[in-house]
RNA sequence: GGGGUGGUAGUUCAGUUUGGUUAGAACGCUGGCCUGUCAAGCCAGAGGUCGCGAGUUCGAGUCUCGUCCACCCCGCCA
């Protein structure tokens, strides 16, 4: 093949004159008889090239071989960089100034028919987009989201271990827990009837490397949950998983709120405020209904329950006395019709809310079917706490607190379309450190059970579990949880007592993580650490509406992949070997 | 597991409400013409299991039932 003296993205006015050669794929065709243009593409960018306009080439053998040529042939080519034409320059491309006059083509390869049209992929269904990905990548905004990805991969790289992290890997193919998410099994032949796990995380390895003495710790790893998908949610995903020894939690805000800054900095030119805020947990949801609230959405729930336990009105009344009334205000909202409201009621049924009560604010005075049950008193008193002023409407859920809380967040995001350029990131800390199963009432962690508790809750541990609060922290971006982690537990005594709580037993726990528990006995550093979603990051830092749109090969919502067909059936040998034997429930079938 | 939207040419869609002649458009594809185009232009042409299966009907892309697939959401995702 022609040695490559250019890329299809590389020249500019200046190298007219010189004699090049370029490879690539034919992007578009331009067959004028006499003369055809070609644009030749490769990762790089485009060039236009010339067939017909060498005077010492046998143009009529070019030709004649540029007639037949078709997308995404590949194509090596040499020649002279001309200046174009006056009046023929391509503003639209980097390489418009010029072209490459062809005195030699080399037909690298044909291409058959394209299933899809390379010029407008953003139309096509994702079926078949992830069908063909190949082609997907070779011209158009995937290709940048990846090579965004690459940056993405080496700036992380670069500030750990220029922050004295090392780069560890951890085990594919460990321990199932059943603690969690589902896992993905994978049978050992050597071991018939066992089977290993695919990590969820790397949580249990990463604390082992701190009490193994490596104090810091990073890596970006696939993790593995067998669960069902999201626009936000792919089986395999990537994590920047960290873990510090010796450190709190200041410690390693302080160093990730360095790295994303960094990130933003260097990949988007965008210097984001520092310090990010902090809201408690608690906080978040009583102004917001939810633990990661877009900050970008000035809209804030208030609660009026003590008000509302005032008033005559049946709805309000009884919610006050065992839940909440919560409202939120929103601005110039005379255009939201009677029936607007009526369809957000609809809306907020199925999150449980039985009903959506709204108060406008006229210049009249409140208006609103409910008014009548309120005096002028405790009227004012809801105006004022929500310093409404003409034009406003107030929404009021009358409900259990994770009703209101759900409602609330919800119509919060609907009734407001936040700034698409603007990034606004958050700490939530103060978690509980477990919660009530809502179907066995038994108390499980929020996070995971080897979180620790905020130490001036320990004694609460023997009386009140559910106000214990945990040393796990979130960090939210534009209403996304893009990572969390926390302060782990070092003492074999606490993670004995949490055990206790949770009701895992001695046997159970040692069963299940036993080789974690042995190691916070010979030794553990105090350590805590994070997991950064980075698909979930770079998904809203370009602004994408799926991280399917930046992971190279994806699966579909049925976690299938159309282009390699997997997963399949496997021989029946296969199965034999690893002692496996199937019991699959088949579909009942037509009469 | 549940709810929603969709599936018609290689691609994106119209046609389905109200069943009725040979299922259309754009782009793409094939052939031809063409010496300054750049999403080239002009002429001609090919291309369909209307997702699949059953049913209703004289007749189904259109109505009914089932089923598969894709996407979005709930559950789930420590």
């Amino acid at each position: 093949m022609l040695k490559l003296t250019h890329s299809c993205g590389s020249l500019r006015g200046s190298d007219a004159g010189k004699k090049v050669s370029l490879a690539g794929w034919v992007s578009s065709w331009r067959d004028h008889g006499g003369v055809v243009f070609i644009d030749i593409r490769d990762i790089s960018g485009i060039t236009q090239i010339v067939f017909g306009r060498d005077e010492s080439a046998d143009n009529e053998e070019l030709l004649e071989r540029a007639h037949l040529l078709r997308g995404e042939y590949v194509i090596a080519v040499s020649g002279e960089v001309i200046l174009r034409p006056e009046g023929t320059r391509n503003e639209k491309i980097p390489t418009g100034e010029i072209e490459v006059a062809v005195s030699s083509m080399e037909l690298l390869n044909t291409c058959r028919e394209l299933p899809f049209d390379m010029k407008n992929m953003d139309a096509v269904s994702d079926e078949v987009r992830l069908k063909y990905r190949y082609l997907e990548m070779r011209a158009g905004r995937l290709k940048d989201n990846i090579i965004f990805k690459h940056k993405l991969f080496q700036t992380t790289r670069n500030f750990f271990s220029d922050n004295g992290f090392l780069e560890i890997e951890t085990p594919f193919l460990t321990k199932s827990t059943p603690e969690g998410a589902r896992d993905f099994l994978v049978p050992s032949r050597l071991n018939p009837g066992n089977f290993y796990a695919l990590p969820q995380s790397p949580q249990l390895f990463k604390q082992l490397l701190m009490i193994g003495g490596f104090m810091r710790y990073f890596q970006i790893v696939r993790c593995f949950r067998d669960e069902d998908l999201r626009q936000d949610r792919q089986p395999e995903f990537t994590q920047l998983d960290l873990e510090m020894s010796f450190i709190d939690e200041e410690d390693i805000k302080n160093i990730l709120q360095d790295y994303v800054s960094l990130l933003f900095k260097e990949l988007l030119d965008i210097e984001l405020k520092t310090p990010f805020p902090e809201m408690t947990y608690a906080d978040a949801m009583l102004r917001f209904g939810s633990d990661k609230p877009d900050l970008r959405n000035p809209i804030e729930i208030k609660d009026i329950t003590d008000i509302a336990a005032r008033t005559d009105f049946k709805v309000f009344k009884q919610a006050a006395e065992k839940g909440v009334v919560r409202g939120i205000k929103l601005s110039d909202a005379e255009e939201i019709s009677l029936s607007t409201i009526a369809a957000l009621t609809k809306e907020v049924a199925p999150l449980g809310a039985k009903g959506l009560a709204w108060i406008r604010h006229r210049e009249e005075g409140l208006h609103s079917q409910i008014t009548k049950f309120f005096s002028q008193e405790i009227l004012s008193e809801i105006s004022e706490r929500f310093d409404t002023v003409p034009g406003d409407i107030l929404f009021f859920i009358a409900d259990t607190e994770e009703v209101a809380c759900k409602s609330l967040s919800y119509l919060r995001d609907r009734l407001f379309t936040p700034d698409e350029n603007e990034f606004r990131l958050l700490w939530i800390v103060d978690y509980p450190l477990f919660e009530k199963d809502s179907d066995t009432g038994a108390w499980i962690p929020i996070h995971h059970p080897f979180t620790a508790p905020n130490p001036e809750d320990v004694e609460l541990l023997n009386t009140d579990p559910g106000s214990v609060r945990s040393r796990a922290y979130d960090l939210v971006l534009n209403g996304s949880e893009i990572g969390g982690g926390s302060i782990r537990i070092h003492s074999m005594e606490l993670q004995k007592k949490i055990f206790n709580l949770l009701n895992i037993s001695d046997e159970e726990a040692d069963a299940k993580f036993g080789f974690l528990l042995k190691g916070l006995e010979f030794g553990a550093p105090p350590h805590g650490g994070f997991a950064f979603g980075v698909d979930r990051l770079a998904t809203k830092m370009l602004g994408l509406s799926s991280i399917r749109d930046l992971i190279p090969f994806p699966k579909t919502q049925r976690a299938y992949s159309p282009l390699s067909g997997a997963p399949s059936t496997v021989e029946f040998e296969q199965l034999t070997e690893l002692g496996l034997k199937l019991d699959v429930p088949t579909k009942k079938k037509e009469d």
